[in-house]
DNA sequence: AACCTGAGCAACCGCAATTGG
DNA sequence: GCCAATTGCGGTTGCTCAGGT
């Protein structure tokens, strides 16, 4: 009868949770906590399989669910990200704090469903609360001050010496080329590895919900024209800063530290590159591959010549 | 009022990865 | 190192409901 390897018990119940199964489900949750989800239905006076209990609390039970309509910004966020991962449903979802996996593949999908069906007609009236216009390479200052919730000064090509953005709490150097880096580096490779390297040390508990800010903010540099330094050069850094002082004080660093250690270092890339690869990679310094500063070079290029 | 249709979403399924004995 | 159990993930299903006919 059982379709599942878990759920081959008998009288194991099926379909949508009752008010009562998730209260049963809560209490036990919340006052033992989930270390073995396969004997959570016994414990809790459960029929369900672990499984089902396990989906149950992550996508719709546990307190720190986020419901309700994306943000525009969330929206957006899902788009990028999918540009970048793919179907890395998961993936996308640790850099949206409170949302699921679940809730942004049903999201993309529905999304997906009407680009599908309305083609032609996204394309000639997009409006600011459509998506189908929304390009993976960033283009304008706003969306920046959207994200970060800042005004930032538009750097001009008048001044060539860009102004730092508002939080520098990081500057990635992506121009200490490794050329003998054997991988097969690419732009997606290299935001995940960023993404990676901005998560762990943002959160010493590593605790993946709490990954967005530095990524977001990543991002939001790039598609702001906050412009890497000497990218003429064949390199420059690209800046990472925080979206907002909230995100700001979970930092174990005062904010104003960080920005003065920042600013102590801003253009000494390969020492910052070395220690913040250092610091949470136990000391093996990620390599930038030649390949990878094409991509970037190429993305800033063109953003260079729209202020220009 | 009855029926149809599609959007939204919760839940399930199967597989892959991980864990533990 | 092997194998079974468990967990995690992405694809898919199917239910509910609102809006249209």
């Amino acid at each position: 009868m059982g379709h599942h390897s878990c759920c081959n018990q008998q009288k194991v119940k099926r379909g949508l949770w009752s008010p009562e199964e998730d209260e049963k489900l809560i209490r036990y949750i919340t006052t033992y906590g989930y270390g073995c989800w396969s004997e959570v239905p016994e414990k809790a006076g459960l029929q369900r399989c672990g499984k089902s209990c396990r989906l149950r609390w992550i996508n719709y039970l546990r307190p720190d669910i986020r419901r309700g309509r994306f943000t525009p910004e969330e929206e957006k966020l899902i788009i990028n990200l999918h540009e970048i991962v793919g179907n890395r449903w998961a993936h996308i979802a640790s850099h949206l704090p409170g949302r699921t996996d679940n809730e942004i593949k049903n999201y993309w999908n529905s999304w997906i469903k009407k680009k599908i069906h309305k083609p032609s007609k996204a394309a000639q009236t997009a409006t600011p609360s459509g998506f189908d216009h929304v390009q993976p390479v960033f283009s304008t200052a706003d969306q920046f001050d959207a994200i970060l919730h800042h005004n930032l000064p538009k750097p001009s090509a008048a001044d060539p010496i860009f102004p730092p953005p508002p939080c520098p709490l990081f500057m990635f150097d992506v121009s200490a080329g490794d050329s003998g880096s054997a991988t097969g580096s690419s732009k997606e490779e290299f935001v995940q590895e960023v993404t990676t390297l901005t998560s762990d040390l943002w959160n010493p508990t590593h605790q993946q919900d709490q990954a967005m800010p530095p990524f977001l903010a990543f991002t939001a540099c790039m598609e702001s024209n906050y412009l890497p330094p000497l990218v003429d050069g064949m390199g420059g850094m690209v800046p990472c800063c925080v979206a907002d002082d909230e995100e700001a004080s979970r930092h174990p660093f005062e904010k104003q530290e960080l920005s003065e250690w920042v600013d102590s270092r801003q253009y000494s890339s390969p020492l910052i590159w070395d220690q913040v690869a250092g610091t949470s990679l136990g000391g093996e310094a990620l390599p930038t591959a030649p390949s990878t500063m094409d991509a970037m070079i190429t993305s800033f290029s063109s953003s260079l010549s729209r202020i220009n």
